[in-house]
DNA sequence: AGCCAGGACAAGT
DNA sequence: ACTTGTCATGGC
């Protein structure tokens, strides 16, 4: 175990800010975490978070998923512009943006169209339980590449993906072929990024928005879903073909990270 | 029973 | 480039 001090580090708000999917609470202050072939145990504590694992993995794996390298004071500073986003930090305390497997990330987001949260969270699940490893006992890593490619539609609709099994289909293919490369993405500018993303079916805007933001950790990025519309619509008075011109202006580099910031602090209040 | 969810897409201006 | 209409599943 290694405990990690820091003031801006809340294993609840991090993870129920709706940017992961795999995660769970297991008892009052611990989480596990399923992720990179692995279970982690993780609990919070009054200065940081303790972290179940050896520190050497913890350098390896962790510290980057987790992006502790990343100044919340410094960006919280540049980002707070009015009132709104003031109250949504202070709602948000301790949240930070994930850095995700891409893969994971991608199939997620695809999913997450037109689907509710806890049930975006079944269906990854279910995908898991069906075509990933059993890494402890009923926990299930999320499938490779590979792995999936052995779905078919059929079996991604029983586990409960709906019209995105076709769009599951698509994304395994088009990177197994190597026509979509997840690594080079992680080399191009934002907005090339975001073109190769998108020629994957069931791939627009929105989802290749969070996957720039959550795996790409293009901080720059503002997904812009139904909830986002609506409080830049009713709070900030702003339509939905000012809101990318408005974003670049105010929060600039960080908007995502007010984004995420404004996404979860919304939902809260509605 | 109808509404809606961290939308995508085509078709129309 | 921007807007509107259509599609679509499952859970409550």
């Amino acid at each position: 175990m290694i405990l990690i001090k820091s003031n801006w580090f809340d294993l609840k708000n991090t993870f129920d800010s709706g940017q992961c999917f795999r995660y769970k609470k297991i008892n009052e202050n611990e989480y596990i975490v399923i992720t990179h072939g692995k279970v982690l145990k993780l609990e919070q504590v009054e200065d940081g978070v303790k972290f179940y694992c050896t520190k050497k993995e913890y350098e390896n794996i962790w510290e980057d998923y987790f992006n502790m390298n990343l100044d919340y004071e410094d960006i919280n500073k540049k980002i707070v512009t009015d009132k709104i986003v003031k109250e949504a930090i202070e709602f948000s305390k301790g949240t930070r943006i994930l850095k995700q497997e891409k893969f994971e990330c991608l199939i997620s987001f695809i999913i997450s169209q037109n689907n509710r949260i806890p049930q975006i969270k079944k269906v990854i699940e279910n995908i898991s339980k069906k075509y990933g490893n059993e890494i402890e006992e009923g926990i299930y890593s999320f499938p490779t590449v590979k792995q999936l490619k052995k779905a078919t539609k059929e079996d991604l609709r029983k586990c409960k993906t709906g019209f995105r099994d076709k769009y599951i289909i698509d994304a395994v293919e088009k990177i197994s072929t190597g026509e979509v490369d997840l690594e080079k993405i992680d080399k191009l500018p934002t907005k090339d990024a975001k073109k190769e993303l998108m020629k994957i079916k069931g791939i627009g805007t929105k989802v290749a928005d969070c996957v720039l933001l959550f795996a790409y950790n293009r901080y720059e990025v503002f997904p812009e879903d139904v909830w986002v519309k609506r409080i830049m619509k009713e709070y900030y008075n702003v339509k939905r073909k000012d809101i990318q011109r408005y974003k670049e202006k105010i929060w600039g580099a960080y908007a995502g990270i007010a984004q995420q910031y404004l996404f979860y602090y919304i939902r809260s209040i509605s």
